[in-house]
DNA sequence: GGAGAAA
């Protein structure tokens, strides 16, 4: 099967981002009241749906639908009995024809989809799993055009993924049993639903880490990458969670989801998303959008700062896939309106932010301390452009023994960013920024990273003082504020934006050619998610750095990630890293947990892209002092190989993943596929 | 000490 000759990455609907951010619509309680709400982006776009005429459909829809998406509706048998599910309505353009006689058959899990659906009573183009099969959805031009944008409109090929390139691209990977990557996307092993979905979005070959994430993921197997941006991760992650869901159905629904009683509306998702910010679990979520388009899975998307009674009612009409942000998660949880008893598959998206200091103790809460199944009876992917050894040590409590992939994106990090250090005094910075400002070409967008919400502020203010457009977008800003800033940049109404490392990880925005470190973070490896802003495939980017001896905490691993990525190291750099090696070693990472990093951990020898397998990859300085103690005496396996405990026991049940096994595939564990199909 | 994430 060929597809159209060209990848396109995210820019694929432009068009109906431009129309999701213009962040104020008429208030769609439907209520009277014509006062403009807050209406978060995933579910803009929709407004047509929010006549009051709809909106008392959408009441109805309520009634005898029951709690959508495998609610705690269900009867003790999956018999018919609720075979008025889901039929309720039909004003979705010509879905009448299916969505109705839903209920639940005699496989568990069996849903109807037409009681969900979109907005206001539109269906929304979503299927349903019945009798054991996958029904999809009826084509909705109008929903198809929002997600996938105008086919050949011509608008989005600069920014997609160059896949002439991805022969060049350096994969390592490793673990016990890695399965052959696939080279195409061909059915089996991509269940062909998704197949096309993958078409609508001109996807045309899989990435590096998509060829490789689909048959480890297929195989029951987790999963540890180290992808940037670019890479098309959110694919490899979605690809083969969504595959497996569209070709197997809804797992076995838990006890409390089959008896918790009628009046209550918790949601059940089989697949949780985790990310760090509020964009970007809303970037995930569009992406998610797109590839459930038509099928049984519905996608849903919590975070805070956005308006909680308009999310509740979404993940109440459907809530399979949920892309989330941890807060407003457990406050969901907490509120019994979300249980994870039912997740089969977890990300941990930007895994390294998401385990350490901050997030921790709140992933390690909804995680272990609430309803989710143990490790061995889900399926757990992170993914981030960088992963710590000490992080990766720490990752190892939510993995069952895994396969470590390490990718590069599309033209490695060093050909495409062109990265410069200048020398410059906190007072000349203003000044100096103008400059640099100034000198560079016209046409591309220009990021400029601070290390305080306050900094952002004042630094935009100035520009705007200086006739120069710009936003900013941080942490103290309203979300409908950081929205607005987002599509102003992205759009290029906005060229230039000052953000705080709310934006360093995982944003994908097209077309940002020049990244300027204004404030050097204490963090290489935000040093790295920042510049990995720019330069997307195909497109050379700029990385500028304000540099000082404010920052000589991180001057050694900057210059061991300058020579790697064979840019130019100023003479003074060295000058100053010689001088700083005096006081004692170089900077510390991350303390307080066992050990930290020392101070020049290896990076990946001589390659720019990734990390290493900490399972493997020896000794090398990398755990600092404390040896041992870095791991707090828990048996995990220490920096040695094979220090897991083998006992992987997946796949009792054999046959039940129907496509072929990959070449090597019979010989891990004994069988292919989970077993809770 | 800062940033992010629930009010």
């Amino acid at each position: 099967m060929t597809y159209e000759n060209r990848q396109n990455g995210t820019g694929g609907n432009a068009a109906g981002l431009e129309a999701k951010f213009d962040g104020l619509n008429v208030s769609q309680n439907g209520n009277g009241a014509k006062r403009s709400a807050y209406v978060p982006p995933h579910l803009r776009g929709a407004a047509p749906a929010f006549t009051p005429k709809q909106n008392g459909a959408g009441a109805s829809e309520r009634g005898p639908a029951l709690p959508p998406s495998g609610g705690p509706g269900g009867a003790p048998s999956y018999g018919n009995a609720f075979s008025s599910r889901g039929g309720g309505f039909s004003n979705g353009g010509g879905l009448a024809t299916r969505g109705g006689g839903g209920g639940w058959d005699n496989n568990y899990g069996g849903r109807s989809g037409g009681g969900g659906g979109g907005y206001g009573g539109s269906s929304a183009g979503f299927g349903s799993w019945k009798d054991g099969k996958h029904v999809y959805g009826a084509v909705n031009q109008r929903i198809q055009k929002e997600l996938f944008g105008e086919v050949d409109d011509g608008q989005h090929q600069s920014t997609g993924i160059n896949f002439d390139k991805y022969g060049d691209i350096p994969v390592d990977v490793s673990g016990r049993d890695v399965p052959e990557p696939v080279t195409e996307f061909t059915s089996p092993p991509v269940d062909s639903h998704l197949l096309e979905n993958i078409k609508l979005a001109r996807y045309t070959t899989p990435t590096p880490v998509q060829k490789y994430s689909l048959p480890i993921v297929a195989l029951g197997r987790d999963l540890m990458g180290c992808a940037q941006t670019g890479s098309g991760k959110t694919g490899g992650f979605l690809f083969p969670i969504l595959s497996a869901l569209f070709t197997h159905g809804p797992p076995p629904p838990p006890e409390e989801m089959v008896h918790g009683g009628f009046g209550r509306r918790k949601a059940f998702p089989t697949t949780l998303i985790l990310a760090p910010t509020r964009e970007l679990v809303s970037q995930i979520h569009d992406e998610a959008r797109k590839f459930t388009y038509r099928s049984w899975v519905k996608p849903a998307v919590v975070y805070g700062g956005a308006d909680i009674v308009g999310q509740l009612r979404q993940i109440e009409r459907g809530c399979d896939l949920l892309t989330a942000t941890p807060g407003r998660l457990v406050d969901l949880i907490e509120r019994g309106r979300i249980s994870l008893s039912n997740v089969r598959f977890l990300v941990l998206d930007e895994a390294d932010r998401m385990l350490d200091m901050g997030f921790e103790p709140q992933i390690r809460r909804i995680v272990e301390q609430e309803d989710m199944p143990g490790v061995m009876e889900r399926q757990t992917l992170m993914f981030s452009a960088t992963f710590p050894r000490d992080i990766q040590m720490l990752a190892k409590d939510f993995l069952k023994e895994y396969v470590f992939l390490s990718v590069g994106r599309v033209g490695s990090t060093s050909e495409n960013i062109t990265q410069k250090i200048e020398y410059v005094e906190d007072d000349d910075k203003r000044s100096v920024l103008l400059d640099v400002l100034a000198s560079m070409p016209t046409g591309g967008l220009t990021l400029i990273f601070v290390e305080t919400k306050r900094m952002a502020d004042m630094l935009s203010d100035f520009l705007l003082r200086s006739n120069i457009g710009a936003t900013s977008i941080h942490g103290d800003r309203t979300q409908r504020e950081r929205e607005r800033a987002l599509e102003l940049f992205r759009s290029g109404k906005t060229p230039i934006m000052v953000a705080t490392a709310v934006a360093a990880r995982g944003l994908d925005i097209p077309n940002v050619t020049h990244v300027i470190n204004y404030d050097l973070p204490s963090d290489i490896d935000d040093y790295v998610h920042r510049i990995g802003r720019t330069g997307r495939a195909g497109n050379v980017g700029q990385a500028t750095a304000f540099f000082n001896r404010g920052n000589r905490n991180i001057v050694r691993d900057l210059l061991d990630l300058l020579k790697e990525a064979n840019q130019d190291t100023p003479q003074w750099l060295e000058a100053v890293a010689r001088e700083s090696s005096f006081g004692g070693g170089g900077g510390f990472g991350r303390g307080g947990r066992g050990g930290g990093r020392g101070g020049s951990r290896p990076r990946g020898g001589g390659s720019s892209f990734g990390g290493r397998d900490a399972r493997f990859s020896g000794g090398g300085g990398g755990f600092g002092g404390g040896g041992g103690a870095g791991f707090g005496g828990a048996p995990r396996g220490g920096g040695g190989a094979g220090g897991y405990g083998g006992g992987y026991g997946g796949g009792a049940s054999g046959g039940s993943y129907g496509g072929p096994p990959p070449t090597n595939g019979g010989s891990y564990g004994g069988s292919g596929g989970p077993s809770w199909w």
